[in-house]
DNA sequence: CGACAATACTAAGGATTCCTTAGTATCCAG
DNA sequence: CTGGATACTAAGGAATCCTTAGTATTGTCG
């Protein structure tokens, strides 16, 4: 069982001053504001998600990029050259 | 046989400012500064690559994530279906 | 080469957005 | 209910970006 974690919280684990982490990981929440890439980072390594996946431009590509985060290193070598041959016919 | 194009024709074509297109796209490609999403959005668009490319936090998944770009729809649903199928055993 | 145009690049300051502070509002266990 | 944790907010100082006005570089054509 795992306990939920507060906004605070998430933010002073990833570097955030603990003065502010509250108010600004709430102002991200809320799309209030919006935090540069390296906090982005920060934040998405804490969460166990790719940073990336917090760019996804639609829902089929953030599960693309969820499901790879997941896959082992030979997963992805393999995905990868799988995509490649199937792409040049 | 396709032309090149300026730095500020680009940033003129993705809606900036003619004025300041070309001092901008130049910080940008230089990383002295960085768009907002919606600009880096309407940039990838003309350049035709999905702007989670830009985003990406290592070179495979920025190869996944162009090579997911160019697949049609029905070859990004059998993509996902599959790596789907696979991830839960 | 020399001249001209197009493109790349830059500094500086006004404009915008973010971060910090200080605080109120809401939730929830005891 | 009460206290403490959590969520949320306004406002202003701090940081970053956008615009302006230019210089530097590159390319082309006589």
């Amino acid at each position: 069982m795992r306990k939920g974690i507060s906004q605070k919280q998430l933010g002073i684990l990833a570097g955030i001053d603990q003065f502010s982490s509250s108010a600004r990981i709430n102002q991200y929440e809320r799309d209030k504001h919006v935090p540069d890439f390296s906090t982005s980072k920060r934040l998405a390594d804490k969460l166990g998600i790719s940073v990336t996946y917090l760019y996804a431009e639609d829902d089929q590509l953030a599960e693309i990029i969820r499901l790879f985060h997941e896959l082992s290193n030979r997963g992805k070598k393999h995905l990868l050259r799988q995509m490649m041959d199937e792409s040049d016919q």
